[in-house]
DNA sequence: TGTTCTTAAGTTTTT
DNA sequence: CTTAAGAACA
């Protein structure tokens, strides 16, 4: 980095964050402070100050603790140093992709092999399976008293029937025991897991894999074992380190074991991964490890208006138990910005969606070119809660991007695909084998599959017993004299692909035309098919990933070591694809992100922040499943970190009434932020209706805060107000706190060219299939709106319709043809109680009227949308 | 023994 | 609405 450009970088700190970026290089020290504060600023910068000291970028390592964040902060420091060798040597990624890479690296001193695979999920369930129906396992078992279900996998104690010892339950506390350190050892000695543990471990590392758990656990062996590994770092950093496990504190010292040059940033009440084990004692248990840590504290938030840390600052406080010193979020702006988190109530999911959508395109169309889409993002608890409001950005043609899209991969169709490809690569991968090879319908069924499986020893692998069947040279009493030839078919599809790959297997090409072969063989996109369109989508999806095979660098996204560390094994095309796929690296979208609107969870939003923020479904149930005080802190806490990523507008949004395996139910608002059972939360609860854009003034305010050009500008006559006074009204008006407001139409569909000049971009070239790409034009479905084995009705628009819906729709209609039962009544601040509120809110219209026709021919709870006419009888 | 039809049970969050 | 497991069927 340039001397002044470090100088500027430098100048823009404050006096706290600059003590902590320019302490001396070989300190200890940790940053504690709250959202927003510039703690991932201050060790960006830190990182390049200590890179302009002289650390060359090899012997730094960052770790983080997803995906998003490492790309985040890697782009960061390439852009504030200009690279300088920063993309191909710094050791920055999550805890797992570093120790993987170590364990590739130098895995042979304790005895790992150069070809490790990774055990999904799915994988780790079937091994359990089968270790849990294995004779010796299912016996020691029964000695220590477990009554085993019929046939299952399933085992119960009769003094103990809550707690059975299933595969699943298992599979959590093995994870549980690798993420503690020592925790194995003190195992009650008539403890199941004791034997079952044994067993699973065996059966993995027989089978040369390694589950998510054990790169972090194998590396603490490595690290252990051969210091020497990590002797030349010289400095270790690690951001959000409340969300570290035991396991991961451990790493983080081992990795740094050499010179103790260590730098951390947390805030205990951002701490949201407990079922991952995290931690934030861990904070504390690092001043006993280095008695000199030196802990900085930031006190300024740069991100958010005064209203929004006020009222993130009261949530917090009512949690039970909190690690952290209490301290008020004190933000920049001066006289509280644009207004206080609104908290919207919809009639139902559907128009929760619909009311934000709609939002969105109000604010950008308001704010005269103020906002763009890139300006919003909805943080939503679940994934499966983003799908559903992916189909109705999809119809409003608002443009987006998804955020952490792990379970992309998980798609039935690309899953097949993939587990072909890892049957390509290993032989040995079992699991692999066991889920491919009766797909499509080969008439090896479970029977069958247990003949094989019985004859696998050490030296001879499933695929060599395959081999074996299909040559003839083995067999069995009531083998089906099919079977040879079948296997045989099986294992020259297998063949084939490998003869692409190994034509170049370091460059993806081969990889690619094995993909085509795959495809063309198996057809895995009729397999799970149920319609012809879902059939045609599943088919485009493995176009894309076949599409994405072939142009990503799988290389660039890990560090390399210096050839003094030793010879770095050279990864195949395949081995590195199908680390990218389970690693879930390398999946966001390459270079600049487009202007689209971020649709994301909460989890994979930490650490990032936009100018307005969704967080819908906003429910008890859906935020908090059990009220063990731990969880409910935590949901609390989920919020909070939802709510802390907005800098300007907030809104918290919650439905009514919502689907739930098809059937509709009734929620509540969960509890934090109703006002009734949380009264000290000073948000305002609106009706759907109520939700209108800022006004002039506060966007002038909004785009002050934002450092953006405004100029006001009069909506009235794009946005006229449509006032429809109904006998609803009138029962409100009786509170006579709560007075009623006549909202602008905002929830109009836009439909100036102006509006046509923010729709959706056309992506030229490459896709990555994790960008979507919504809209009339784009060639091809949104892969990510949909489910391993959806059904058509998952896809509610067939092409041939889009063209007509979204924003260029409203154009025929105009304003006139559009009628909605406009009821307008904000709570202003003093808000009834939760009964009456109800009772209010209950009669009132549906907003998302003028929803396009699509075939969302679900629920007749709403009436045909256009023909609801009735409401001019108002 | 494998495939297909019927019915009961079930969901976070990330690596 | 999905998916896994059980029963009937071929
Ligand atoms: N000294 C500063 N002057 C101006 N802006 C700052 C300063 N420090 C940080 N910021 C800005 O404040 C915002 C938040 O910074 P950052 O993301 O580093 O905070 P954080 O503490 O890591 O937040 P979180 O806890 O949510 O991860 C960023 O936009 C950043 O550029
Ligand atoms: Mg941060």
């Amino acid at each position: 980095m340039e001397g002044d450009q470090m100088e500027k970088m430098i100048n823009s700190l404050n006096s706290a964050q600059h003590q902590a970026v320019t302490a001396p290089l070989d300190s200890r020290l940790q940053i504690l402070a709250g959202p927003g504060t510039g703690k991932t600023k201050t060790l960006t910068s830190r990182a390049c100050y200590l890179l302009h000291r002289g650390v060359r970028p090899q012997k730094m390592i960052i770790m983080t603790f997803t995906n998003h964040a490492t790309k985040e902060m890697k782009e960061r420091i390439i852009a504030m140093t200009g690279d300088r060798g920063v993309s191909r040597f710094l050791k920055i990624g999550t805890f797992h992709s570093i120790c993987l890479r170590y364990l590739q690296m130098f895995g042979s001193k304790i005895g790992l092999g150069d070809r490790l695979v990774i055990l999904d999920d799915a994988d780790k369930d079937s091994v359990l399976q089968s270790v849990m129906t294995s004779e010796v396992v299912v016996s020691q078992l029964e000695k220590l008293g477990y009554k085993r279900a019929d046939k299952k996998a399933v085992f119960q104690m009769e003094s103990d029937a809550e707690n059975k010892v299933t595969p699943k339950s298992m599979s959590k506390r093995i994870s549980w025991i690798k993420n503690h350190p020592g925790s194995l050892n003190q195992l009650k000695d008539k403890d199941p897991l004791r034997v079952i543990y044994d067993k699973y471990q065996s059966q993995v590392s027989m089978l040369d894999m390694l589950d998510f758990d054990d790169i972090l656990t194998r590396a603490i062996d490595l690290l252990t074992d051969h210091p020497e590994v990590v002797n030349d770092i010289e400095a270790v950093l690690v951001d959000e380190f409340q969300d570290s496990s035991p396991v991961q504190l451990d790493l983080t010292r081992l990795f740094a074991q050499a010179r103790k040059h260590v730098t951390v940033v947390g805030d205990p009440d951002q701490s949201i991964y407990s079922f991952r084990y995290a931690n934030p004692e861990n904070l504390k248990a690092l001043s006993t490890e280095y008695p000199d840590l030196e802990v900085i504290y930031l006190e300024q938030n740069y991100r958010s208006t005064q209203p929004i840390l006020d009222w993130a600052t009261t949530l917090i406080r009512e949690s039970s138990f909190r690690l952290g010193a209490d301290r008020k979020l004190i933000g920049t702006s001066l006289n509280g910005g644009p207004g206080k988190p609104l908290i919207v109530t919809f009639r139902d999911d559907k128009s929760e969606s619909y009311g934000i959508g709609r939002q969105i395109l109000g604010l950008i169309q308001a704010s005269g070119g103020m906002f763009a889409f890139d300006d919003f993002a909805i943080l939503s608890r679940t994934r499966e809660w983003n799908t559903k409001l992916e189909l109705v950005l999809n119809e409003l043609s608002i443009p987006y991007r998804t955020l952490g899209l792990q379970r992309f991969w998980d798609r039935a169709e690309i899953r097949t695909l993939l587990d072909y490809l890892r049957v390509v690569n290993s032989g040995k991968d079992r699991p692999a084998i066991v889920r491919t090879i009766n797909v499509p319908k080969r008439s090896i069924g479970p029977s069958t599959m247990t003949a094989l499986l019985e004859k696998v020893t050490e030296d001879t692998s499933l695929l060599n017993v395959m081999e074996q069947v299909a040559m003839g040279e083995l067999k069995w009493g009531g083998m089906s004299k099919a079977l040879p030839g079948k296997i045989k078919g099986y294992l020259d599809l297998v063949r084939r692909c490998r003869d692409h790959i190994n034509e170049d297997p370091h460059s993806t090409a081969g990889l690619v035309k094995a993909v085509d072969v795959l495809i063309s063989e198996i057809k895995p996109h009729e397999i799970y098919g149920v319609s012809q369109e879902n059939t045609e989508n599943r088919k485009k999806n493995l176009e894309e990933v076949r599409n994405f095979i072939g142009s990503c660098d799988t290389s660039a996204e890990t560090f390399e070591f210096e050839p003094e560390q030793g010879q770095d094994v050279a990864m195949t095309a395949l081995q590195l694809l199908l680390q990218s796929s389970s690693l879930g690296s390398g999946q966001e979208g390459e270079g600049k992100p487009k202007k689209v609107v971020t649709l994301s969870t909460i989890h994979s939003a930490k650490g990032l922040e936009w100018p307005v923020v969704f967080a819908p479904h906003c429910v008890d149930a859906h935020l908090v499943r059990c009220n063990d005080m731990k969880e409910v802190d935590e949901a609390r806490r989920l919020l909070f970190v939802a709510g802390t990523r907005a800098k300007a507008l907030l809104y918290f949004t919650w439905p009514l009434n919502y689907t739930s395996y098809g059937r509709s139910e009734s929620s509540q608002l969960i509890k934090f932020l109703d006002r009734a059972r949380s009264p000290a939360i000073g948000s305002t609860v609106i009706s759907a209706t109520a939700m209108k854009t800022p006004t002039q003034g506060q966007l002038e305010q909004i785009a002050k805060l934002l450092g953006r050009p405004f100029t006001p500008h009069r909506q009235d006559t794009l946005q006229s107000t449509i006032q429809h006074t109904s006998k609803r009204t009138v029962q409100h008006s009786s509170s006579g706190r709560s007075h009623i407001q006549h909202p602008r139409l905002w929830s109009h569909v836009p439909h100036t060219q102006s509006m046509h000049s923010a729709a959706p971009p056309k992506y030229k070239g490459f896709q990555s299939p994790l960008i979507s790409q919504p809209g009339p034009g784009s060639t091809s479905q949104p892969i990510s709106a949909k489910r391993p084995s959806s059904q058509q009705s998952s896809h509610p628009l067939p092409t041939s319709k889009r063209s007509n819906i979204g924003p260029v729709s409203s154009q025929r209609g105009g304003l006139g043809s559009f009628q909605s039962p406009v009821v307008g009544m904000a709570f202003q601040s003093p808000v009834v109680g939760m009964a009456g509120f109800q009772s209010a809110l209950s009669v009132l219209g549906d907003d998302a009227t003028n929803r396009p026709k699509g075939k969302t021919s679900d629920r007749p709870i709403s009436k045909t949308p256009t023909k609801k006419g009735d409401k001019s009888g108002d």
